[in-house]
DNA sequence: AATCTATATTTGTATGACAATTAAGCGTGA
DNA sequence: TCACGCTTAATTGTCATACAAATATAGATT
């Protein structure tokens, strides 16, 4: 069906994107069996190495159990590694952008706050310069594709800043969030400048190692960025809803 | 070196334990190359299929990236999914218990009252039901190593009822630091029936759909039991800790 | 009706071979 | 001396085939 375009080599993980898509997309509902492995050989016309190989990186990803004689059975949907960098990218195809746009928002003003807070207590040095570094690099990119880059970097410092290796994980959502969602601001021409202070605000109370002022500042950043997916979400056509 | 026990089935499985531990425990770091899989098949005396499979798990899960002609190296730290069922427990199995727990109460204390709010706004009739039913449980099975499944249950279900997937994740940390948390508290006998009222209190917020009782609710828990840390953290002997 | 047994299906493991990729060393020429 | 291209060797990637192990299912037995 759909191709998937995959463009990367290697055969095994063309089959297990395809695959994950496919899950993720609903083809293969939560509790279903999948296709067992010869079948796959046909449909993909590949080795039955290479499946198995595609087959254990989903089961690796929480998104299959395979039992002998049973075959591989799609997991509930909370075992999956959502924060997987490829089961996320899957999930966003599957899914419809505004909702998934909300998710990220709302888990973005719960963490950011406090990843800022904790970068302020807890960052050491050479974190802040990194930290810097990147805001530095925002700010001479003014505008434009080049922009989007540091912007990503800079919350990733800063969520090293924090150092909780639990959080880590969510680096990986924001950063996916960040670069798709550039893709609407530039098409809809929202003016990245006014986003320049913001991030100081946060740089600076980091830097000054006071957690409520980074907090505070972090929490104003994401109340722009809200307004600007509410701006562009009252634009873009409604996709229909899935329910799940 | 260290048997990894590994009681499981599944050789592949057993080979992706064993390196995945060891990765975890730092003798490979993060940069570093592997054995290349000749050399894996000696060491385990199992085929190159089996080690295969194996290497790709740990692929999949972000520990390894693999290159022809280069082998497999470490990843850095941030792309580690620390939030997969076995990562997280080979973490733990390398950390030091204290450490682990210092983070895993810095994130809950972050997440747990906007999850309780969340769920307070959002909850379905069955989740709340589940919440309910996890609750009871709770309370008829009093104290010992019966309450801390429904325990668990019971902030699972939470979790699920504040209905975002990308925070679904988290499930698989709050179940290993309960679980792992309880061998403690049992330990030191602290008493579990001072907990019951404070999940009630949470329960009965997210019924009435009142997010900002449900948030101050879960806070209180949370502070509860970070002095039931605290105290055993005092008691317990210290051990050497790990820079990393 | 219940229990055991045989069988068939599917994943798990092993072996051996060759392809593809590419780092590193070698050589050639400017 | 340096730069560039070529060869080579090391390692993962893919394939084909065979057999082992587990276990749901159906059938036989009691």
């Amino acid at each position: 069906m759909s191709p998937d375009k995959a463009s990367n080599s290697n055969l095994h993980r063309k089959v297990a994107q395809s695959i994950g898509n496919q899950i993720l997309k609903g083809v293969y509902a939560p509790g279903a069996i999948l296709p067992n492995e010869a079948d796959w050989c046909r449909i993909y016309g590949a080795s039955r190495t290479t499946v198995r190989e595609a087959i254990k990186t989903l089961n690796a990803k929480g998104l299959l159990k395979s039992r002998t004689k049973i075959g591989s059975r799609v997991e509930p949907r909370e075992n999956w590694n959502i924060l997987d960098r490829d089961v996320l990218a899957w999930h966003i195809a599957a899914m419809d952008p505004q909702e998934f746009f909300a998710s990220v928002q709302q888990v973005r003003k719960i963490l950011e706050p406090e990843i800022a807070a904790l970068a302020a207590e807890t960052r050491t040095p050479q974190q802040l310069r990194a930290v810097t570094e990147a805001f530095e690099d925002m700010r001479s990119a003014k505008a434009g594709r080049d922009s989007v880059e540091p912007d990503v970097r800079f919350h990733l410092a800063l969520l090293a800043a924090a150092n909780n290796a639990l959080l880590t994980p969510f680096g990986i959502m924001i950063e996916s969030a960040l670069t798709s969602m550039f893709e609407f601001t530039s098409t809809h021409s929202a003016e990245p400048d006014m986003f320049i202070p913001k991030h100081e605000s946060i740089l600076n109370a980091v830097a000054r190692g006071n957690a409520k002022a980074a907090r505070k500042a972090a929490h104003s950043l994401l109340s722009d960025t809200d307004q600007t997916v509410a701006g562009f979400s009252a634009k873009s056509p409604t996709k229909k809803p899935r329910k799940t």
